[in-house]
RNA sequence: GCACCCGUAGCUCAGCUGGAUAGAGUACCUGACUACGAAUCAGGGGGUCAGAGGUUCGAAUCCUCUCGGGUGCACCA
């Protein structure tokens, strides 16, 4: 249920109704009409901008709609009044029992309280992290993680057949970077003094890793040319290297559906069959790229390639697939990869990248526009880097002065939730600083304890009144005589909760699951206000002595906050808590 | 040089397919615990929405240009 598309659609019902009634000319465009929550309460619960919209189309005076509109609306039981204002705004009141209805189909629903239907069970495939499998999570991938799980959370909640999906880098040189490193690894392990020249990764974690190829081939490999081991270390070192990340990922409390494997496009024809769709499509040719422009590579030549013509679909420059010496490029196996998921038949693809990967973004949209003759929709999401600071000071990652933050650092201090919910206080195309020692000090500061206290609050109240003998499992609550509220405040904390299935929509439709935590911040603070005014004014507070009806009522909506909250922190994977301690 | 992202209160940021007097937090000032949990609440001051044009009933939002910051720019992924 979402009130706000409900009384949308009596608007649109009555401005027909004014059409074949002749007040209206007849073929308006009603499209653009809408219905929303007016900044000022003072306004009233909602507003339609119908007569600012249609007036000129219709050739009328914004007024004149607008009256007559309000007539039929009035005519409604669910519309108390309807008053022009401003340049032609309708303002509604609406019967607080609606708002009371909230209440109880909230309860009535729990969690699922704001699911949609929106997304129709359209199958999405979100890809995010998908970082190279040469070393543990670090901080920026943190951001990524949390994000794309979120986004993939909040379109499966608005009805989407969500798939969450890792494409792990395993086919490209850097792996082999990772073999020889590795191979250090177990030299050392041998009892031999090794040095990590530039182009190895000296990281302590792959220690271990060279241990274990120790104790799994002996000595074999010591002394050995690379062309011996080299392929076999690759695989054993990549195993190891994704089983840490997987075990990152469950300590963030990340769950893919899908580990994509790069390696496993080449030598299957998977790459020279995407490659082969985009030539029947006449977009592969053989030739010479411009230099780019502005200051020159040293080492630019002119060189015939392999290329895409990307430009046909919305690209700058065509883009090669194969290097001089016809190999591929990176971006072939990317493309073949994306044609998989176009074959597994997803309706729209998300990519989930880093801001640092932002010169992708066309060349892939080109690809799938390509590839799926503009069928298949993708959106990529870049989440810009995270800037660390520590007691207000800038904070550089070096691996080499041992101040490398990795993921496991900030979740093992932190916790997972409240890394996941500060990741998310922030839109994803900005920047985001994220001072370590303010989130460790778990301060008032971090808006995850406002929201969380909030929750705790209501399972607080819910066990004060069990202890005094009133009735608060939901089943009982469902019943409660919701006629005794009535107090504004009240109602407005039941008007905050019908706008929660619209702003589950907005957020979906926007792919910004931002937007849930800000909304979980403001009801959270519109609930605390409520209950402070009970200080003041005893008729507010949840727990009426000797009056366990009244109690019922007023918990019941207490309740409904606390549904509410844990349904939006579930999306954001957050758990709610019983209470703080 | 080109492309993408960003520029909103002292600071950190929201701002809904364009909507009414631009909002939170923080900091600063004043107040509220004999109280359903003060990790909370009530009130106050604080703005050239980077700048200039344009589109229209109406622009922080859309378009163009300028300035400032970030990211990326052939055979690395």
């Amino acid at each position: 249920m979402n009130l706000f598309t409900d009384i949308r659609a009596l608007v649109i019902v009555s401005l027909e109704a004014m059409t074949s009634e002749g007040l209206l000319p007849e073929g308006l465009d009603f499209r653009n009409v809408a219905v929303e929550p007016p900044r000022d309460a003072a306004h009233g619960d909602m507003a339609t901008n119908a007569a600012m919209v249609l007036a000129k189309p219709a050739k009328m005076k914004p007024r004149d709609i607008a009256d007559a509109l309000a007539q039929k609306l009035v005519a409604d039981d669910r519309v108390e009044l309807a008053e022009v204002a401003g340049p032609g705004f309708l303002n509604l009141r609406l019967s607080s029992a609606l708002w009371r209805g909230v209440v109880i189909e909230t309860l009535n629903k729990g969690t699922a309280f704001g699911r949609s239907a929106m997304g129709q069970g359209t199958k999405v495939n979100v890809e995010y992290v998908s970082a190279n499998p040469t070393g543990p999570l670090h901080v920026g991938h943190t951001r990524g993680a949390v994000f794309g799980d979120a986004l993939a959370g909040l379109l499966d909640y608005a009805g989407y057949d969500v798939t969450r999906e890792y494409y792990i880098n395993d086919g490209g040189a850097q792996v082999d970077v990772l073999a020889r490193s590795v191979y250090l690894r177990y030299l050392e392990a041998h009892g031999q003094e090794v040095a990590f020249p530039d182009g190895t990764y000296p990281g302590d974690y792959l220690i271990d890793v060279g241990q274990a190829l120790k104790k799994k081939v002996g000595d074999a490999y010591v002394g050995k040319a690379e062309d011996v081991w080299l392929q076999d270390i690759r695989e054993f070192a990549t195993e190891a290297m994704m089983d840490l990340i997987r075990a990152d990922l469950k300590a963030l409390n990340v769950t893919m559906d899908v580990f994509y494997s790069e390696k496993s496009l080449y030598g299957t024809g998977r790459i020279e069959a995407a490659i082969g769709e985009l030539d029947a499509k006449g977009l592969i040719y053989e030739g010479t790229l411009e230099p780019p422009k502005g200051k020159l590579p040293e080492d630019w030549e002119a060189r015939e390639q392999t290329l895409f013509k990307s430009t046909d679909h919305g690209d700058d420059v065509d883009r090669p697939v194969k290097k001089s010496d016809g190999s591929w490029t990176y971006f072939a196996p990317d493309i073949a990869y994306h044609y998989d998921k176009v074959d597994r038949g997803f309706d729209h693809l998300i990519d989930v990248f880093g801001a640092d990967h932002g010169g992708y973004v066309k060349r892939m949209k080109a690809a799938v526009s390509a590839l799926s003759d503009g069928k298949v929709s993708i959106d990529i999401k870049l989440c810009q880097l995270v800037k660390l600071f520590k007691n207000g000071e800038p904070f550089k990652m070096s691996k080499r002065a041992g101040t490398f933050v990795t993921l496991r650092d900030v979740v093992e201090q932190v916790g997972p939730d409240v890394t996941r919910f500060v990741m998310l206080t922030r839109k994803n195309d900005a920047p985001l600083d994220f001072d370590f020692s303010k989130v460790l000090e778990q301060s008032k500061d971090n808006p995850v304890f406002y929201v969380q206290y909030a929750h705790a609050r209501v399972n607080s109240i819910l066990r004060k009144a069990a202890e005094a003998g009133v009735a608060v499992d939901d089943a009982s609550l469902v019943g409660a005589d919701l006629q005794l509220l009535s107090h504004e405040a009240e109602l407005g904390v039941a008007k905050k909760l019908a706008e929660w299935p619209r702003l589950v929509e907005i957020a979906a439709r926007t792919n910004e699951p931002h937007r849930v935590a800000f909304y979980l911040y403001e009801l959270a603070s519109d609930f605390h206000s409520l209950y402070h005014l009970g200080k003041n004014t005893p008729e507010l507070r949840a727990l009426q002595e000797s009056d366990a009806t009244t109690s019922q009522a007023k918990i019941a909506l207490a309740r409904a906050v606390a549904v509410v909250i844990s349904a939006g922190l579930g999306i954001l994977g957050v758990t709610p808590v019983e209470e703080m301690r």
